[in-house]
DNA sequence: GCACTTTTTTGACGGATCGTCAAAAATGGA
DNA sequence: TCCATTTTTGACGATCCGTCAAAAAAGTGC
């Protein structure tokens, strides 16, 4: 039992470095998120943080993995949503959106540390969890694919691989969010007011040019997208421009 | 006339800073890519570098500048490409699948400074550079985009605007390459083996999506594809599989 | 309560890097 | 050749990462 409750405290601590490695990310980059100031801010000495983290890149990794598991969770709470599978993936996207706009630290620590030499540098381990999640995400988008197929909604183009519409379906969404997090670059400028509700739009092109039925130019999705907040991300309020995130110097 | 000599000797000094600097990056990662070391190698002291640039951001960001301009050159040489509004939309992909295949330290570089907070550390002149080639790729979709609507391949759809659907493409083509260069993620245990073909099979989908003639479905792109390589890209060779650059500790 | 062992925590330290700046070297002109 | 101006240098202070021996705390047997 006292085992039981020293591992608490441990978990405890382990939690209050992570939580504040991710605000002082979120709020001052990645170069001021220093080891120490973390080991100040949860009083504890920085071996101790070392204890926990092997290096700086691994706090990050961690956070990564944390950022991918509640993606996963948003995932699979979406894919639960009642209606057509292509009902279903439009459920994913708004998973992406509540996730963007609920948690755009995760986010960005995320693409931070994907994108850049730092992941080489953090244990297997973590790697092979964030490899996991993205897995799991591609097969439950996947999973919904081959239902459409299976149900005659959608006929998988020649030449096309099930595995290669979530790659893109992915990658849309990734990359519109991530132009939309670089800091310092004003969409509106490029005549885009609206950045969430395009990407929503290209998304549907993409599907109507699978012929995934029913097509959004023919059905009315603005009602499906109502009812997906409600009914699955209720307490979620959807914003309209995206969250731009602060990075002091 | 002396003038020009120092200042051609200035301009060649920094292209060796430059030089070194990229491939410090993408051989050895951001962290490994030193002032000093960059110094050791174009044998000049450390304070001559930091004559040319601010700081390390600094010659990160003229790496970013130069990426945009490669781009950009490469997007109004595409854009030149004789054929329908749809083709030479296509030729635009082309052109970046050349330059990641090209310049893969341009890209890296593009992403790793543009989702970081190291962005802000950077001269706005430098920032206002990138954001002009931004601002310019963008425009080049969007007229050829207003081409077909002009020559009546296609039609935008209601509560669409020209600049959202560049900017759905601009998003598939980022994020999708993005995904591709992350180290250490296999995408062939995913199931995609070519994914530069999935993603050129996913944009023409959205651009079918929008109804924009002629169809992927209906024509024979694949010539096309051959015909761009030819008359815009000559000598250079598509590559199947994704170059992932090494990312030493 | 005490003496001793094991575990945990600490923070000073070595090594490395960034960016600065006074001094040295090079350049240019008279 | 001498001196003023520009350019280059590299030692230096500050900062940060990760380590490790020593100190503190917790545990154990009596």
């Amino acid at each position: 039992m006292a085992r039981t409750r020293k591992q608490k405290e441990i978990e405890r601590r382990e939690e209050m470095i992570l939580e504040t490695a991710r605000e002082m990310l979120l709020k001052e980059g990645y170069v001021a998120m220093t080891m120490d100031r973390i080991a100040e801010a949860v009083d504890y000495s920085k071996g101790t943080v070392y204890q926990h983290f092997s290096c700086k890149e691994d706090i990050l990794a961690e956070l990564t993995v944390q950022a991918a598991r509640r993606r996963t969770d948003l995932f699979e709470k979406a894919a639960t949503f009642q209606g057509c599978p292509r009902e279903r993936m439009t459920a994913l996207g708004v998973a992406t959106e509540v996730f963007i706009q609920s948690y755009p630290d995760h986010f960005q620590s995320e693409q931070l540390i994907l994108n850049s030499s730092l992941w080489c540098k953090t244990s297997s381990k973590r790697r092979e969890q964030v490899h996991a999640c993205i897995s799991r995400i591609l097969s439950i988008m996947s999973g919904i694919i081959r239902d459409a197929v299976s149900q005659g909604d959608l006929t998988i183009p020649k030449h096309t691989k099930v595995d290669e519409i979530s790659f893109g379906l992915w990658g849309i969404t990734v990359g519109c969010h991530s132009i939309m997090m670089t800091p310092d670059l004003n969409l509106l400028s490029f005549g885009i007011d609206d950045p969430f509700a395009a990407l929503r739009r290209n998304c549907n092109y993409l599907l109507d040019g699978l012929g995934w039925k029913p097509l959004f130019r023919e059905a009315d999705y603005k009602e499906t997208y109502q009812r997906i907040y409600q009914e699955v991300f209720p307490h979620v309020i959807r914003q309209q421009t995206a969250t731009k995130p602060i990075e002091a110097s």
